[in-house]
DNA sequence: TGGGTCATGTAACCTGTTACATGATTAG
DNA sequence: CTAATCATGTAACAGGTTACATGACCCA
């Protein structure tokens, strides 16, 4: 249902294709959304229908030709409307694999365990280093720019929270492997 | 395809119906991975035709008649190729319903942002206190405990995280606000 | 005596992923 | 000259959600 949304937000600052929306969303969304571009092109056809969106075919030579997309009054109300909406429930669900993961890995190695935390949390540093630079540079000034820092502040505060708790975690580990001799 | 393997691994710890299994997944798993039971009874047929589970039919006169599955050894063996397979790409994609509303919050007032906000971090120190309660009582000394444990750890953290950055960013939004003046 | 919950499940639908198709251009 | 990439998309399948079905028992 989200997507959807993703997409009339992205629309909101101008007409795109669904090439363009796909690159678009992988470079702004991609940390808290991501899509594949079947599915947005699925999505736009159905908002199409719905009258959410209309769509201009535009001729190229060089390139194949593009269905260019405009959100209509209909889509902006729409979009309002869901922005306006309560979603606190669906925001505290989560799915992780690495948990799940854990939950039964009693049976496993510790040292081998040990590995697995180590190697997540060398790449939550990595990643961590990757908004440090990539998303602090989207600055315009615009009443906007707060809130995309915000949600560049969440990534930053999440991995830092993943690398504490993947180091905890390795010392609990560490220590209980001591006791056990 | 997690899903599965989440089964696999309760019944890992003796034979149930979908129902039982459904019932146990809500109270152990539900903060890192949710499924509903329709999926449930769907992954158990299809991996009792894959030759994991073996199905017997209990009679019950009381209720209705159930369906008791137990892992085959395929399944065992499946399932610890799971275990030890990497996972690291797969558990740093997560979908965050909120910071995509954020992100497109530029044109609402701030104090109605600050609200959700505000909500969100209410609900978080519901989820916290929740989770220090029921999830620090499954003590069971046994070798799965401290991976339970690091488990629970997470959720705290994770909720510890998320209240720090809702705090932060409503003092963000306010102080932008005195500013605007 | 009517609505909730226990206990079991199926059917239909919506969302997300993987694989494929096409034709041009660029890099090695 | 071959492989990758750009630029557009479609089709098929797998995973997740919502709605419904059934019959007992329990509570107010």
């Amino acid at each position: 249902m989200s997507l959807k949304f993703g997409l009339l937000g992205l629309l909101h600052y101008g007409s795109m294709s669904g090439y363009e929306l796909d690159k678009i969303f992988k470079d702004s969304l991609n940390f808290f959304w991501q899509a594949n571009r079947s599915q947005i092109y699925r999505e736009l056809n159905k908002m199409e229908d719905e009258g959410w969106l209309t769509a201009k075919i535009v001729f190229q030579t060089e390139k194949p030709n593009k269905k260019l997309y405009t959100i209509t009054d209909e889509g902006r109300k729409g979009f309002e409307k869901w922005l306006s909406a309560d979603c606190i429930d669906d925001a505290l669900f989560t799915r992780n694999i690495l948990l799940l993961k854990l939950f039964f890995s009693g049976d496993r190695e510790h040292k081998d365990n040990i590995k697995m935390l180590e190697k997540f949390q060398e790449r939550c540093e990595k990643e961590l280093l990757d908004i440090q630079e990539t998303c602090r540079n989207r600055c315009d000034n615009s009443k906007d720019e707060i809130y995309w820092d915000i949600t560049a502040d969440y990534g930053e505060y999440y991995y830092n929270m993943c690398i504490d708790w993947a180091r905890d975690s390795i010392n609990k580990l560490k220590k209980s492997n001591i006791q056990k001799r």
